[in-house]
DNA sequence: CTAGAAAATAAGAGTAACCCTCAAAATCTC
DNA sequence: GAGATTTTGAGGGTTACTCTTATTTTCTAG
């Protein structure tokens, strides 16, 4: 287990592969944090995401309510947080120039996941099953679509070399994120004990086949300049 | 004015154009909706959405808290209910049969829009309002996507004649509704004091425009019997 | 018109997610 | 090691929402 989450804090940073040497401020930090939202996925698969409340969280990651709250303004972020992120949205930036819009975020979708750790790979997990099932996680990852939007958005500009704010950008980003949130519904299977990733990317990939099939992005507009 | 909501409760039900004779009970019961809407869509917009509790809400429109909370189960749904509502959708449903599918809705919108009295367009304009400024209502009705999208599947299925359930059709009313409910942006033109049902649907057909170039529903697969 | 069923309401107590402020503790810098 | 800065803890306060119970209102029969 290469991953040093969640124990002793060496003296000298560590800095793995890609540690960029934070201080022990920032380390602990991040530390915390991810403690917190491994108390907290665990309490909410072992009892319940309305049944377990905040309090019970803190006390479990050993921290006080209160910074619970500084590092997940909502309780819902504990959970919804870093979906979708930049860093995905920089992957799909660097995909193979080829490869059409859907395309090129499923390559980074893959890769985001394959560069993830067992242990980081089964909270992933978790996360997903409890998005799934639990209504209201549900509703505030939706809630969350303009976050995600802009991000392909921004990332569709980059590739393709169109306008930073160009409304058709804007808008396909708009149709393929509601298009591909609502897939992740609570469906047909939902008594999989342990949902596993190849489910995921499975669902994810008829989604972009199917919808490749009906929303395009029309060229970019000549200009006048 | 013939709208006779909110005064005296004539004793012989007037049952006005379309009114099919409503008992006592359920004209109260309406008007009391009516009131705590009325009432609570006032005090937003005099003293801010969050500034206003729906106990101030309550005692403006003359009832208890718990009456407030079973005629709208939380304090967004004052605003955001009713939203893309099934009688919209029937208006879809029965849009002249030539009308490409996203003319259809907009049609419906127009329709709909043009029943409304004076006063309840100038309710409905104050909601508008609202939801895109308030940042949490903007959120609560994105979280809310689901249902418009199961109610424009739904729509699309009958002036189709697509299978129920057709995937499809279902992915084609998630894009459609995640690209238009993110027109709804707060955008440029903020400033307006009386944001006009005009300004609306303006956007509304620029965006429907938009999504047109770009959206199309495949046929439906030759089904094998 | 009145008795009793059914539904709507009010009142009140309780929970929990957040917000804010202030003092104590940990970390950084020199 | 001293002082500046950041993080944390503790505690009090607000409010959306829930649940229970008693009272009032409307409906329905006879």
């Amino acid at each position: 287990m290469p991953q040093n989450r969640s124990m002793s804090p060496s003296p000298t940073p560590p800095s793995g592969p890609e540690g960029p040497a934070l201080g022990l401020r920032e380390r602990k930090k991040a530390k915390t944090k991810a403690e917190i939202q491994r108390q907290a996925l665990r309490l909410f698969s072992e009892q319940g995401y309305a049944e377990t409340s905040v309090e019970q969280i803190a006390a479990a990651a050993e921290v006080s309510p209160s910074t619970f709250f500084r590092y997940y303004p909502t309780k819902d972020d504990v959970v919804l947080a870093d979906f979708m992120d930049a860093r995905t949205m920089q992957l799909m930036i660097d995909a193979p120039a080829d490869l059409r819009p859907l395309a090129a975020l499923r390559h980074a979708v893959v890769q985001s996941m394959t560069s993830l750790s067992a242990e980081d790979l089964a909270l992933e997990s978790l996360r997903n099953q409890l998005i799934r099932t639990v209504p209201e996680l549900r509703r505030g990852l939706i809630a969350e679509m303009t976050r995600p939007i802009g991000l392909l958005a921004h990332a569709l500009e980059q590739r393709l070399g169109r306008e930073p704010g160009d409304p058709d950008v804007r808008m396909y980003a708009a149709a393929a994120v509601g298009a591909l949130l609502t897939v992740a519904e609570p469906g047909e299977e939902v008594a999989h004990a342990i949902p596993d990733v190849e489910a995921m990317m499975q669902r994810l990939d008829a989604a972009i086949t199917r919808l490749e099939r009906m929303l395009v992005l029309p060229e970019a507009e000549r200009s006048t300049q």
